[in-house]
DNA sequence: CCAATTGTTCAATAACTTTTGAACTAAGGA
DNA sequence: TCCTTAGTTCAAAAGTTATTGAACAATTGG
């Protein structure tokens, strides 16, 4: 069971572009890179949209090719694929998450820790 | 006669993507950036999609804060907000440019060139 | 097996975006 | 003044995207 996204050179700017350009999947990306490495369940961004619209963002953003979902279980586990989008379009990524970072229009990214109960 | 534009702190940066995420305005960018620092006619991108819907497109760009125009007797003199965008957002503008010109799914900038006729 | 958890799919709707042609304005040149 | 050039505005049509709830599927733990 593994779900379908694009290889590195089939990633095209402007769907990444346009699909950067909605405030959710924006936050979504920001989230993913301020976690960078850990793999996150979907149901860590139910403070951003309902179950439901998530499963649309989330597809999108796989679509466009700047997430990665494995299956695990029950868990899809999201990553963001910055190897391949700096592959494809160098700095791209970080002026993007820099350029949020200093958009005091935007909310600042959630800090839930995510450390195992004692 | 002047046209309306968001100043510099008031440019958002979903909104900007959104309407980079966009070929034909794509286009149009990246045409302003291989012309930098000269001014350009909306008649200049006719190649790229009709008056009517030119101007639309370039209105978009406009309320982004991603252009500027200037009324010049009956033209619209189109220049990029290259300093605007670089001190809002260090270094987006020249990453999606490069990434632009990497992309090559993406048609080629066009090379009218402007000389003026002997 | 049963129930809970995780997430998807579907159909409907709402909201927005893009594109078009026809009509228009405003400036400039003959 | 009349004609042309440059570009806008408007309303309609077409297309696309976002959001919702209800129903569904798959895995896991008891």
């Amino acid at each position: 069971m593994t779900l379908p996204h694009p290889n590195t050179d089939q990633i095209s700017l402007p769907i990444v572009l346009g699909v950067l350009g909605d405030p959710t999947r924006l936050a979504i990306v920001r989230y993913l890179a301020s976690k960078e490495g850990l793999p996150l369940n979907c149901s860590r961004f139910l403070d951003l949209a309902s179950k439901t619209n998530l499963s649309y963002h989330l597809a999108k953003l796989r679509e466009a090719g700047v997430t990665r979902a494995e299956v695990v279980g029950t868990n899809r586990m999201i990553t963001l694929r910055r190897a391949d989008l700096d592959a494809r379009f160098p700095g791209l990524l970080d002026s993007v998450i820099a350029a949020a970072a200093d958009d005091t229009a935007l909310p600042a990214v959630g800090g839930h820790d995510l450390e195992m109960p004692a």
